[in-house]
DNA sequence: CGTGCCAGGTGCCCT
DNA sequence: AGGGCACTTGGCACG
């Protein structure tokens, strides 16, 4: 279905391949408009549409990784001939948002029979860095005891609370890569709210756990009495 | 170049439209692995790969809005015929990062000549927010008076720092939609470090602008002494 | 180029 | 459905 100029072939072909649960390009000179949590407009250009059977959208220029618009799974794609233009209308509700893409061109319509039943397997990320903590305890300090993950404080959950060889209470936050003063920000609010809730006498010390951290993320842990301990994700 | 099974017209076409500057995708059952800031591997499936002119590579499936892998856009593409199959190699440096793509079966193979000059123009945004409170002050509270935006502390940037009727300092962190705990942590960095830059008399009050914010995030306000003010980004 | 932060972030898991 | 947070987050602006 390349270099097709018949409007009525070119809807029809994507209407029958989104019923058939196809994935579906369409490429071609077009505009777009989105509304919804924010709003956009782009005017004329040639994009690649696609859509796919769950309901996405995505219109891909030329550059860049991210669609220059789209529209979440769960999507319903509407497609339409007004005065012999492809207009497809892809809307969703909660939040109620909708994107239109009008085509004044369509070069190519393709159809896809798409079936994937592989699932990816990703090493490197963040509960690597916790297993490998949880693992080896002494990596994070020597006589360091993990006692929970995930424990629940006003402020949100611990990655890894534990206690060190002189029982103090230890607050570990976790992070695959180089960590910024966000991280600290974190950190800093687990710590807070566990030394509320916990007996005045309890000393609760915060360790950020990263492959490295930077110079304005170090003042703050230092500012906050905190600390820093470099460690990768991966062996 | 639909349903092509000569290999080599594949890897030509594939090559060809690269190196003329297209926007080339080719449709098939393929393995994906990734290695570079992560690792990643992804057993045999049907999926669309989309190499653009400015070295993005996407993986794309059956579902979701993102693809199940890729390389960001600066990658060198190298196409390969390994025993009769396609390969595909995207790799970049700083960081060192490679995407290998091994075709079992190619469907499809289509060169797009992609060419864009529009500008996505976007409304409702953080700037849209400040735009608002500078123009009218009074949004945030009566007598306030909008000093500096972007003003430097040891911990980042105040989005708008400015003064109360009282003449107390105020700092305002902008949010365009809902709030949570980091956006209270950020606020209270940029509070504490303005205090600690400030004389001792002066009072710095912290306020947190944006349409809404969590029970969680609320609790964090008080706890720390801050202040929220309800605002869209929008009129 | 690294640092810091917004984004229509998206996706996952939990309540 | 909403909250909280990781993500190969991506993207931009700035030092």
């Amino acid at each position: 279905m390349d270099a097709t100029p018949d409007p009525v072939a070119v809807r029809d072909t994507v209407q029958t391949g989104l019923d058939a649960g196809e994935l579906v390009t369409v490429f071609g000179r077009c505009r777009v408009e989105y509304d919804g949590r924010a709003s956009s407009t782009l005017g004329p250009g040639d994009r690649l549409l696609v859509l796919k059977p769950d309901g996405t959208a995505l219109v891909h220029t030329d550059e860049g990784h991210q669609p220059v618009n789209w529209q979440p799974p769960g999507c319903e794609h509407e497609v339409r001939l007004s005065d012999g233009t492809l207009r497809i209308h892809s809307s969703r509700t909660t939040p109620e948002e909708t994107l239109d893409v009008c085509f004044e061109t369509v070069t190519a319509v393709n159809r896809y029979a798409v079936t994937d039943d592989s699932e990816l397997s990703v090493s490197g990320t963040e509960a690597d860095l916790r297993e490998r903590v949880l693992e080896s305890p002494s990596l994070v300090e020597s006589g360091f005891e993990p006692r929970a993950t995930e424990r629940e404080t006003a402020a949100g959950a611990i990655d890894i609370y534990g206690v060190d060889e002189r029982g103090n209470a230890v607050v570990v936050e976790l992070k695959r890569r180089r960590v910024g003063p966000d991280a600290v920000g974190q950190l800093d609010r687990y710590v807070t709210a566990l030394r509320r809730e916990s007996h005045d006498e309890t000393t609760v010390r915060g360790l950020l756990v990263a492959p490295s951290v930077t110079d304005r993320a170090s003042e703050l842990l230092a500012d906050r009495g905190l600390e820093f301990v470099a460690l990768e994700p991966h062996s």
